[in-house]
DNA sequence: TTTTATTGATTGACGAGTCAATAAAGAACC
DNA sequence: GGTTCTTTATTGACTCGTCAATCAATAAAA
């Protein structure tokens, strides 16, 4: 019994479940058919859908970045003057939703993928030059050197990111803003 | 003709070559084959000597972390008072041995590799806690909250060696060890 | 009757790990 | 000094499993 319009269903169904399988796995080995039957259907509805597992990995880690973005643009919405704006493109990134041990996992999956799959290194870069300018534009009235110091606060959130990611103990978004923050005060401060 | 004491030399050879093809490659996914062949040797003989992939993959882990410990402990060894030996300790996870693309690459896999297999996550839990703790005993007469500054250090480090191992463009140790200390600068200024 | 949804079954490839067989270096024995 | 035995080195061939991808078939909308 086809009901119509279930491509798009199908298809977000399939990527929630890659990235909660990747999570779960703490691997990229996982399988099609692992995939499929967390999603509820079969390995081959999957193939008919995307095409190929590659595939399926991009659409995830697409969705992943999209969502960060989505994120951090609500919070900029709220946030007044640069310094809050900077704050908010960092609270933003260690926000709940990003912030889920699963998303984590997955995310450090997808660094790893893109040194393999072209696309995913395209993707990568993309998120990279977003955060890096936000970080620029909104650091030139508070820095001297706004280029050197977005390189040191988005290495920072992504080595929190990182350490958060294969520490034993739950994730703590509240310590790791309040460690970028830190630092942001101190490179402004001057 | 079977010369003896083989086994050092093809245990080391195959960690290498397990090295060299995961940098090459970008991922885990390498056979044992691939490594065997790299290596000069069949595949039944890496198994003989190794027993299992995994083995083989955690040998090349501790072979990676065991490398860095020696570069840090030397310089350690010319650095005089706490700055220096900071310094000393950040130019070591820099320096060209533990920077080269192949051993990032590596190093990188290997993190993804601790959130599946436990012997992994051991071995990476000893090389965090020794730099932890070598940066704070060193951060006690610098800085105020030696734990929190040595969070940030450990944490840009990481980051910045993330970024070095994603990025395009061929690494740069230098411009990584100049963040890290004016972070240090910075931390330790007031 | 054309399009969309869906799956069971199958194919074809690849890969980890095993095994039996070959070969040589030393040890032990006379 | 030669013979036999044990240990170490080494590999080709094979097993067994897994998995991505395909296909033919079924069913229901439009």
């Amino acid at each position: 019994m086809p009901k119509l319009g279930m491509e798009p269903i199908r298809r977000a169904a399939l990527v929630k479940a890659t990235i909660a399988q990747i999570g779960e796995r703490g691997s990229l080995d996982v399988t099609v058919a692992q995939i499929a039957k967390r999603a509820g259907m079969s390995s081959a509805l999957a193939h008919h859908y995307f095409g190929s597992k590659e595939q399926i990995f991009l659409a995830a880690m697409r969705h992943i970045l999209t969502l960060y973005a989505a994120e951090v643009r609500g919070a900029l919405l709220m946030a007044d003057g640069p310094k809050a704006r900077i704050e908010a493109i960092v609270r933003a990134g260690f926000g709940t939703s990003n912030f889920r041990p699963e998303t984590i996992a997955a995310w450090l999956n997808f660094y790893v993928l893109s040194l393999t799959y072209k696309d995913a290194a395209r993707l990568l870069r993309v998120y990279q030059g977003r955060l890096r300018s936000n970080l620029i534009y909104n650091l030139r009235p508070l820095a001297a050197d706004p280029g050197a110091v977005a390189t040191r606060l988005a290495g920072l959130i992504d080595g929190l990111y990182l350490q958060q990611g294969l520490s034993a103990v739950p994730a703590d978004g509240r310590a790791a803003t309040a460690h970028v923050l830190a630092c942001l005060a101190m490179e402004t401060k001057s």
